[in-house]
DNA sequence: ATGTCACGTTGAACGTGA
């Protein structure tokens, strides 16, 4: 079984990009974030001629997450991360698919920090982690994949000192995602390739993805019953290299 | 600070978020 997260950065506007790479790759199942579609917008006809069902969560302009399974339609178990009921954004979608249970998440971004902004994310965080403990205390195979807008470590980071003010490296979100780690996640990546420096987003500014200037933001967090299971885990880079690509690329792994 | 995208309000630029 083959799992991938993908922030698509608009759905329509990068359509042949997912589609090109669905073909390619056949994954089994596939988070997307950032559709930057409403509800009425997301392209379901030409993904399910490309052999998937979907469940959405639109948005318009901003944000938006989509799960996707091959043969089969997932079957929806939440669309919204528990603990605050005037949050808005359409940054989380839950479902059950072939007996494991996906949690798609877009975390805010947070800057500029400091800031409301910021604040948010941390406050989004705090419900992740909440939310979180919940899925692991059920003993369900769960995996929580998206983008998180954090790098880990320094290892993440084609230049860790220039981002020590950001948002998606500031030590409070570090800390903040190795609180959730520690609740008992794997992520998925770095246990399968430890000392690797694997990015799986360039910017489009000045050619960041040809001097391979990356960032690796976009986790799949395993719960211990799929942790078990884990074969291989990757980053498809070339996608990257692609007309009209996302600024992301699509990060996967395989379960046995 | 800058740089590049997509999407929206609009009717060719500009604002916004990233």
């Amino acid at each position: 079984m083959k799992v991938a997260t993908y922030n698509v950065n608009g759905v329509n506007g990068r359509l042949p990009v997912l589609l090109r790479w669905l073909e390619e790759a056949q994954p089994d199942v596939v988070c997307l974030q950032e559709l930057k579609a409403p509800v009425e917008r997301f392209p379901l006809l030409a993904i399910e001629q490309a052999g998937y069902g979907a469940i959405w969560q639109g948005q318009k302009s901003w944000n938006g997450v989509a799960i996707l399974a091959r043969g089969a339609t997932p079957i929806e178990t939440r669309r919204r991360l528990p603990g605050d009921e005037l949050d808005l954004h359409s940054r989380y979608l839950e479902a059950a698919v072939d007996g494991i249970l996906i949690a798609c998440l877009y975390l805010p971004n947070g800057n500029p920090a400091p800031g409301p902004k910021f604040d948010y994310k941390l406050e989004w965080f705090e419900r992740l982690i909440a939310h979180g403990q919940g899925l692991l205390d059920s003993d369900l195979p769960v995996i929580m994949a998206g983008d998180y807008n954090v790098m880990p470590t320094d290892l993440d980071v084609y230049k860790p000192e220039r981002w020590l003010g950001d948002a998606l490296f500031r030590p409070e979100v570090r800390e903040a995602y190795r609180r959730v780690v520690d609740q008992g996640w794997t992520d998925a990546l770095r246990s399968i390739h430890p000392d690797e420096r694997i990015y799986t987003f360039w910017d489009y500014f000045r050619n960041v993805y040809g001097r391979d200037a990356g960032l690796r933001i976009d986790h799949l967090l395993l719960a211990p019953a799929v942790a078990k299971q884990l074969a291989s885990a990757g980053v498809d880079r070339h996608v990257r290299g692609w007309d009209k690509s996302s600024d992301h690329a699509l990060t996967w792994i395989v379960l046995k």
